[in-house]
This record gives structure tokens, sequence and C-alpha cells, in this order.
DNA sequence: TCTGGGGTCCTAGGACCC
DNA sequence: TCTGGGGTCCTAGGACCC
């Protein structure tokens, strides 16, 4: 399926592309079997679903149970994360091979800007079209391609052109495309935000556009006022980020309805904290908050309880144990209303590099060398006491540490 | 809908400093 | 004894996105 508007666009350099039903997909591509046919991805709830599925009303985050019941003839396969990234992988590969200027923006999505590129490689339109058969031909996955002026645009081009689709938003026809769709299209419109629209009798992206700013500030707030009004009237200044890091590094889990004691919630929350420090180690990151969530059993509560550390960590224990006062501190709560989720988050992230400054001014100041030593091997392993050991006999603050 | 897991950004109040 | 304005950081909550 290929839609176009309109024919050459200077304008339009940005591209959006989103893999479609992508973990279902890579499914599908992996086993013929599966070809064709309705497939889930997950258990419980529904993760990814393939369109044969989504015929049938089947929806990403549905229980299971419903999930079944509306398309009993399903197959279910459990989640391959490891394949998906792999995947993912190869496909940010042709990414880069197609504009050094790619941002990704999840696993299966990201933006391009290809507009350097036209003296080399062509219109925007004819990098989207190889850029489609390049991730078909080289991953074997369908990619759908929006490409417009700006990011949200192109963002919407290829949501309308799903599944396995093209479409150019072309500069002068971008308020007939946009404008008819639903106010739930805008980037940061949710059911929340929908209703108060609704409630006004703003159904549409143009109507959005008519009302004006100053009553969208009041009826929204200012931040939020603004930016559905910016996208409304076909405004979004942002550019492509090549290398966005990650604020934050988390893990959850859903524990279901039955009581916990304090000792299972802690094994519980040990092994949640033993996951985001590798993976925070593996990236080299360390971070300052460290921040516990908490969902009770009505599964609409949540709270969150959060700590900062003086230091930068990615030190197990060090988290764990701020993790863990964080829980006693929450056990009332925790009594009162039971719990069905518990997740830990570290933010404030730097890279690991810049432990280096506090560790020999300030938690080793006035300790010998020998006792610094040691306490660097004990917080953070012994590649960290290898790099520091090159420098010599200090602990240089230009070294990079390495968190094991 | 008996309910996942990983994130981002914004708001607002209070502490603290100058 | 009473009273400033501005800025930053921390904490908590909420909406939203994939």
């Amino acid at each position: 399926m290929c839609a176009m508007i309109g024919a050459v666009t200077p304008g339009a350099t940005i591209l959006h592309a989103d893999l479609d039903a992508f973990y279902a997909s890579v499914e599908q591509r992996d086993d013929p079997r599966l070809r064709g046919r309705p497939v889930i991805v997950g258990g419980g709830v529904v993760l990814a679903c393939s369109y044969e599925a989504k015929a049938r009303g089947v929806r990403t985050a549905m229980g299971g149970r419903l999930a079944m019941a509306l398309c009993p003839h399903a197959v279910v396969v459990p989640p391959r994360m490891s394949a998906y990234s792999a995947a993912s992988r190869a496909v940010f590969e042709v990414f880069r091979n197609t504009t050094p200027i790619v941002e990704g923006i999840s696993i299966d999505e990201a933006f391009l800007d290809v507009g350097g590129l036209r003296r080399i490689a062509g219109p925007p339109l004819g990098i989207a079209e190889k850029l489609r058969k390049d991730v078909r031909e080289q991953v074997g996955l369908a990619i759908t391609v929006g490409v417009a002026r700006t990011k949200f645009l192109a963002k919407v081009a290829s949501g309308v052109a799903k599944p396995d689709g093209l479409l150019l938003v072309p500069p002068d026809a971008e308020m007939e495309f946009l404008h008819p769709l639903p106010v739930e299209r805008l980037w940061g419109v949710g059911p929340v935000t929908a209703g108060k629209l609704r409630e006004r009798g703003i159904l549409t992206v143009g109507r959005v556009a008519k009302v004006g700013l100053p009553a969208l500030v009041s009826m929204l707030g200012v931040a939020s006022g603004r930016h559905i009004h910016a996208l409304a009237t076909g405004m979004d200044p942002r550019r492509v980020e090549v290398g966005r890091r990650r604020r934050s590094m988390g893990a959850q889990s859903a524990i279901g309805r039955r009581p916990r004691s304090q000792a299972e919630l802690e094994a519980i929350l040990a092994a949640l904290v033993d996951r985001v420090t590798r993976r925070m180690r593996a990236a080299h990151r360390v971070g300052h908050t460290v921040t516990i969530r908490l969902r009770f059993h009505d599964y609409r509560t949540r709270v969150t309880r959060s700590h900062t550390l003086a230091q930068a960590t990615s030190h197990t224990p060090t988290v764990l144990d701020a993790a863990r006062r964080l829980l006693v501190a929450a056990r009332p709560l925790i009594d009162e209303h039971g719990i069905t989720l518990v997740g830990v988050a570290v933010s404030n992230l730097d890279d690991d590099s810049a432990v280096q400054l506090a560790l020999p001014f300030d938690a080793y100041a006035g300790t010998s060398l020998d006792a610094a030593v040691d306490a660097v091997r004990d917080r953070f392993g012994s590649r960290a006491l290898t790099r520091a050991a090159m420098v010599g006999r200090e602990l240089a603050p230009a070294v990079p540490l390495l968190p094991d």
C-alpha cells in the first residue's frame, strides 16, 4: 500500500519510521506457520499482536482472557526479548546507513532527518521508499514511513499510513491533512485531556486550532495548552536529535493481590534493584535518585517514594539499601491498601566517569591510599580499581571509572 | 479488561541560599 | 519584630507514550 500526495516538496525532510506490530511481526518472520494467522505475544496481558488479531479487536495491554475470547484461534507465543532487540539493532543499522541523523524513540520507532541528502541520495520520498525496501530485504520486516516538514506531522503520517505504508505530507497541504483528524492524534493528548476537550465539543484537530491559545491554556494549563495549540497549527520546531541519553532506568514487577510479607517484598525489591543496576553498569551510567513505586489493590492508586543520594552510584547494595529504607517507610500504606506492584527506578543519571571527582576528595579524603583502594574495590569492583591504578598513586579526576 | 514493563515530561510545594 | 524576590534542588503525583 503506497499513498502519495503531491510531488517534489523541499520542506518535507523528516521521516518517521515505525515497524508494524513489531514483536508479532518478528514472530511471524521467524516461524512461517504463524504467517497470516492471528498472533498474540504475551501471556497474562497482550504485549503485542499481529494485524490479524487486531482485526478481531485484540489490543496491546488487554488482558489475555479477553483477548482469547475475542480471537479464540489466536496463537499465543511467549515474548523473546533478545530476538526483538536483535531485530531492532538490524533495523537501526539500516536507518544509520540511510542518514547519520537518526533519533531512536523506542525499540521499533525512529525519526530520520534526510534534509541534507538531496544531492547524494535524492528527494525524501525516494529515500523513504528505499528505506522500506532495505528493511524488508535486509531484516525481513514491514515498516511504515511518514514524511513531513515536522516530527509531529511525520509521526501522524506514519500512523495514518499503517500498516506497511508510506505517506508524504507536503508542506502546502498540512492543514488539510491534519485538521479533520480526531484530537487523540495530537501527541500528548490521552484519555484525560481528550475528555476535557470533548466536554467542550472539541473533537478534531481543526477545532483545537480554531479555539485558540488562550482558551486552551485555561482548559489545560500553560504547558499542555501551548503544546497542543502548536501541534494543531503545524508548529513543531523540534529537530531530530542524535544520541539522546536516557534520564532514568527502572524495573518493576506486577505481583498480584496475594498478601506479601516484608521479607518477600524485600526479595522482590532486591531482584529489581539487581536488574536495574546491572543495566546501569553495562551502560556506564550512575544515578543520584532512587525511587520506589507501589500500586495498591484497587490498581489505580499509585505512590512513589524517592531519596537522593549524596553520590551517584550504580552499586547494587547502595541502591538496594536506599530502596529498602523507602519500602520500610511505606509499610503502613502497604498494610492499609495491599500491594499489587513494586518498582524501582534510578534517575538523575550521569555518565559513570562523573563519579571520579567525588571519590578522592570527598568520601576518601583523609584516608590512606590502601584504605581508599579497598573502598573503591568494594564499591565499584575491580575494573574500576584497575583503571585507577593505571594512573599511579592517586585516583585522578580525569579517569573514568568503570563499575563492574 | 481482574490488570505488563519501560520510559518521558510537567506541576507544585517546601527547604534552603543569597 | 516583620518582611523581599529570585533561583535551585528535592519530593510527590499525574498524564502520557510505546
